[in-house]
DNA sequence: GGTCAGGTACTCGGATACGGGTTGTCCGAGTTCCCAGGG
DNA sequence: CCCTGGGAACTCGGACAACCCGTATCCGAGTACCTGACC
């Protein structure tokens, strides 16, 4: 089980739109050659913020991705269920009504155990998800490098 | 993000083997015909059970396995992590060290506080699953079909 | 000088290849049981 | 009848392919800007 590399893209530009100021908007390359990603990747992610209402998207040159919406207003979950998919990661085969094992019908209408103890685990891990927002994420890394938003509003008004 | 058929098929197969009774042992190619698994691939997924202590296996006719300990003592979390591996869902790759973003040495020491908010939400989640023993998914099951102890350990009997 | 048309450069967006990992399969080493032969 | 040796069958265990999703890339549609000519 492993999460997408784009969630980490996604995060992270999600904190760099928000240092770049909520006027400009920045290309996806540009905000690619920050970190050294491949360009048309993180594209692709950012895609997927644009369609879940994360960011706005605009073509053309002075185009390119500005946030929808303050960052206090943008969960982690959100992100997550962006660039992954609204899925859960356990999904129920319903093994147990398979082969000789199949139970009655009377127990087939009813939850199984295995998938409602699954669901539990992964609620409490979206709800964990849902409870930090990226603005505190970005207090955090300002706290660790507080020079970080002037360089990079620094290196985007650089041609 | 999705988590592994064998996970499923290894809690069935838990608790079918506690279904079956203490003494005796069950091949992998009879608990695979209960729910029409494929047995090798189940086999594969027993012995991962096998190296983290949850069952023993014995070669050899009357062979198979067998519960190392009692369900109660076997938690969620110890199969998930047999099976999926004990590696996170979630791997910083420090992006934010790459390219010209890379921050100053100061902040490279401090963890990144993406990565740092991702770790918390997926402790939830560990947490939730150590908290649920197979022993609970054991009786939930049998409170919805109570008959299928017996049909299990009738099959079994039945050459 | 002001206005307008054309061209150009730049952006996103979806359609298109490639690779690693999960899924699935196979055969060999080892053990237990059964059976036949001998005492 | 009891003991012993050999063979056969069954089991796990790890090594070997096939498929699928995540990764990466490319090109087209659309837009804003800039340039130049014209009024």
């Amino acid at each position: 089980m492993k999460m997408s590399e784009g969630v980490e893209w996604a995060l992270h530009s999600c904190v760099n739109l928000a240092w770049s100021g909520p006027d400009r908007a920045v290309s996806a390359a540009r905000l690619a050659a920050w970190h050294d990603l491949p360009a048309a990747y993180l594209n692709k992610q950012l895609q997927a913020l644009a369609r879940a209402g994360i960011v706005t998207s605009a073509p053309g040159p002075r185009g390119g991705f500005k946030l929808a919406r303050p960052l206090a207003a943008v969960s982690l979950m959100d992100v997550v269920a962006a660039v992954e998919g609204p899925e859960e990661a356990f999904r129920c085969a319903e093994i147990r009504q398979q082969g000789p094992g199949a139970g009655a019908p009377a127990a087939d209408a009813a939850d199984c155990a295995i998938a409602h103890a699954m669901a539990r685990a992964e609620l409490a891990w979206r709800k964990a998800l849902a409870a930090q927002n990226l603005d505190e994420i970005r207090q955090q890394a300002e706290r660790q490098a507080p020079g970080a938003p002037a360089r990079l509003r620094a290196w985007l008004a650089a041609p």
